[in-house]
DNA sequence: ACAGGGGTTCCATATAGTGAAACAGTTTTC
DNA sequence: GAAAACTGTTTCACTATATGGAACCCCTGT
């Protein structure tokens, strides 16, 4: 009415999502009135669809009536921010690349002092990656580490860089060149750093924002897997996590709309 | 239409939250199809819904078109779980402590090796708690960090207990008996257990689901705080941090509704 | 006991949502 | 490589459905 709306058929789900847009954004709990007013929407209308937001469990109120998120929202929420929905969500990209390699994947979050690997998929080759989800692996000497330092998921911890082969970094200095190293390929690499003949290649997972939470990583023998190999690897690990996140960049199966409707001009 | 729908005024956005909290609890996205089948809503009229929802941000689609949860709801989880919100809602709370009670009061959270102090109220005595935050407070010598262990927060470390002052409990048999003891209570104590002529009171904060995730303190000098003035304080802290919850026990002054409508026979 | 400010309910009205059918891409089938 | 079988979107005549002003209710403060 007031503005200038172009879309059409959606009043009331318009004027629904948009109080619980407001609800959701204020850290303080809202009151009816007071939404009323600023979305300029009639009273009763206001309670008719705040009623129904309510019995759908999208908001609820406080003792004084106020509004705030409801259950359904506040347990999403919750939900979320689990290492679960990170294993789920990339527990395809990791098949898809045991698959594609024949090799041991597997994700890791930040960890107190060592990573944190989560979950693992095995390839079909007989001689590989044992199973490492659990085990205490350090920061600066596997590929999953140094992703997660490298793009500051962690901090690089204030002790000595423990050396586990002769390859291992352990001066601060050449650690530091070699995330830099890691960032400007987008993925990180060990050579018997670790562990002698086992090479590894690994990818940063991104938030939405841009904050990377995780890694992936693709681990075998350095008879099998030679620096080529790993580069080559490196990149489809990169492009498979990008092809589950949402942000699509090709047009999928939906035909082309008549016109942008969109606001925003 | 095929259940008995009781409500009146609000199919649309029935129909809408219906559909978003399908798709915000179903783990894997979901395509317009699928919802629009399990909904038994026209394939048109959910194209049009869904379309509605995705231009407010509630969900987004990913490379297939499946629908998920959009960046309004995603940015809303992630700042749900941070310190920031739980120090915004329990504000109130520790201005009321300490005006009530002229002593300071602290707000904790489970940190890495100490309890994490996020917030503090002063009180109006000129002797009392000096600032908290960020100091290394442990968890077996304090109050706040007592409710931690007790309910379950974060798990008694395997290091020593260190003996801060003669009272300070550091036999790990003695610690169960005394969380079993502050569990039974509901709050918990210390008596110059932390520094000699310090004393305090501490209270947990619950989830919804019940899980604890924080703590709140009122400290002060013994000699202004007998054990049973902190007994009483307790209580107090327990009704306080009781009141900013949301599930009311008394109607506000909301009016009667004439007719129970949430559905659920 | 009354004024003020919260929220809800009512109900006549017409606007805004509806859905069958047509359309338009993409993938699969034969 | 055409046809069939999927997707999802758009149209449009129709009326079911949301709308909002007014009346109402329940508190709180004075």
């Amino acid at each position: 009415m007031a503005k200038t709306e172009l879309t059409t058929g959606t009043q009331a789900i318009d004027r629904a999502t948009a109080l619980l847009t407001d609800v959701l954004q204020s850290n303080t709990p809202q009151l009816l009135g007071s939404l009323a007013r600023t979305h300029d929407i009639p009273k009763s209308t206001t309670s008719r669809i705040l009623g129904a937001l309510e019995r759908a469990g999208l908001v609820q109120r406080d003792r004084n009536g106020a509004f705030l998120a409801g259950q359904v929202l506040t347990s999403f929420a919750r939900e979320q921010n689990q290492d679960s929905v990170l294993v789920a969500r990339m527990r395809t990209v990791l098949e898809t690349l045991s698959d594609r390699t024949g090799e041991t994947s597997n994700l890791a979050v930040p960890g107190n002092g060592f990573i944190n690997l989560l979950d693992q998929v095995d390839g079909h080759f007989l001689l590989g990656a044992t199973n490492w989800v659990g085990k205490r692996v350090p920061y600066h000497a596997s590929a999953l580490g140094k992703i997660l330092l490298a793009y500051s998921a962690v901090s690089i911890s204030s002790g000595r860089l423990e050396r586990l082969t002769d390859k291992t970094i352990t001066s601060r200095t050449r650690l530091l060149e070699e995330l830099e190293e890691v960032r400007r390929r987008g993925f990180a690499v060990i050579e018997n750093e670790l562990e002698e003949g086992l090479v590894a290649v690994a990818a940063p997972i991104r938030e939405l924002d841009g904050r990377v939470v995780g890694a992936i990583s693709v681990s075998g023998p350095s008879t099998r897997l030679s620096s080529k190999e790993l580069i080559r690897i490196g990149d489809l690990i990169i492009s498979e996590i990008d092809a589950v996140q949402i942000n699509r960049k090709k047009k999928p199966q939906i035909p082309n709309q008549k016109i942008g409707k969109v606001g925003a001009a």
